[in-house]
DNA sequence: GTCTATAAAGCGATAGAC
DNA sequence: GTCTATCGCTTTATAGAC
């Protein structure tokens, strides 16, 4: 059951999808979720106060289809092989799993289009105001966070600062790419390319310092 | 002997750098270059106007301090070792020359806040601006040949795809630290060292590649 | 909670004098 | 080339009825 607020929200989510968030018109949204202006005023309080809320929800919904799990998800079919036992995580080659993770942010899904797009907005917005910077930072931490745990696996007794390294550098790319695919310079194909060299370049690196950790003559 | 059109420019340099492209006013710019707003829409036409100008000064700018070179030019006096005779190319360790180059990006001068910062913002707009996509590509097709030939040297017989390719996401990730860098989430010196890391891991992968084109059978 | 109507401000752009 | 003054549209935000 979708309170008018929650439709605002969306309706927010998509504008800010193909407008930006600069370009965001109060009416706009009114008009999309086809309730009256006021209205958004009277739940958000004003044009800030809807900003920072849909980033939220925005960034909500990111952590649904990108961890693979609970009821009601979009479910994150990747370019991979066949399905898997649904909450199963993936027990092969631990590289895949990394990149099968990395790659759901190039899902030609319109929620992934829009989440990748206001991330986009608030990172650019970010640079101009300053208190947006904070959740920024979090979201972040998180995702290096949680890319540096999969990365993990690649090697035994790797550092974990190396591994955070890596895990920022991807993240960073990621990023990147994930902007140019949406400007239409970058085919999503493209993108999974040179994230697959990424992946196995950093991997490499992890290796080597795996070794030059175990036996420091070497 | 600067006139007012060159004092506006630089006028709406700084703006961007501190509004963006979608915060600029063109009261703000004329204010910041002491002439009237009429002046500015005299010499530019309109607002479009003086953004397509500006961007393109900007631009101009930084392959100034980006290829060290004609005097005037603002030093790019790198992290690295001592000044070096002028217009004389680093002789050593080609890695270094590429680092050296790469790096230039974070040197926290004003010019080059500006650029990034407009730099940044012609990014960002690009997603919704479908005019600015051309720009953006060619200067960007420019940036990542021109790293590419940095690459060149580390190893002999790289395909020349493979260069391209290591070189994309080296461009994709300075940008990336760049974005991180302005809005102040990653001192200059981490990025700094998550670049170092990317070059050794991308050389690594390069030569690895070489030795597989030089003798398949490994 | 939700609407219609309107105030208030911001901003791009132009007219016309010098 | 440069200025002052102003127009007119767009957009945020509020008042007040239901």
């Amino acid at each position: 059951m979708k309170d008018r607020k929650t439709v605002i929200l969306e309706a927010a989510a998509r504008v800010i999808a193909c407008r930006g968030v600069r370009g965001l018109r109060v009416e706009e949204v009114a008009a999309e979720a086809r309730v009256s202006k006021a209205l958004v005023y009277y739940h958000f309080k004003d044009r800030a106060g809807l900003l920072r809320r849909t980033l939220r929800f925005v960034g909500d919904r990111a952590e649904r289809y990108t961890r693979g799990g609970g009821p009601g998800d979009a479910a994150p079919r990747g370019p991979g092989p066949g399905d898997l036992a649904p909450g199963a995580r993936v027990p092969g080659d631990p590289l895949r799993e990394l990149e099968r993770r990395l790659l759901l942010e190039f899902q030609d899904l319109p929620e992934v289009r829009e989440n990748s797009t206001a991330w986009g907005e608030l990172r650019a917005s970010a640079v101009f105001e300053p208190e947006l910077r904070e959740e920024l930072a979090r979201a972040g931490r998180e995702w290096v966070r949680e890319i540096a745990d999969l990365l993990g696996p690649v090697g035994p007794a790797v550092p974990d600062a190396a591994l955070v390294s890596a895990a920022e550098r991807l993240t960073v790319l990621v990023e990147g790419l994930s902007t140019r695919w949406l400007v239409g310079l970058l085919p999503a194909g493209h993108a999974a390319e040179l994230l697959r060299g990424a992946v196995a370049a950093e991997a490499e690196g992890l290796r080597r310092a795996a070794v030059r950790t175990a036996c420091p003559a070497a």
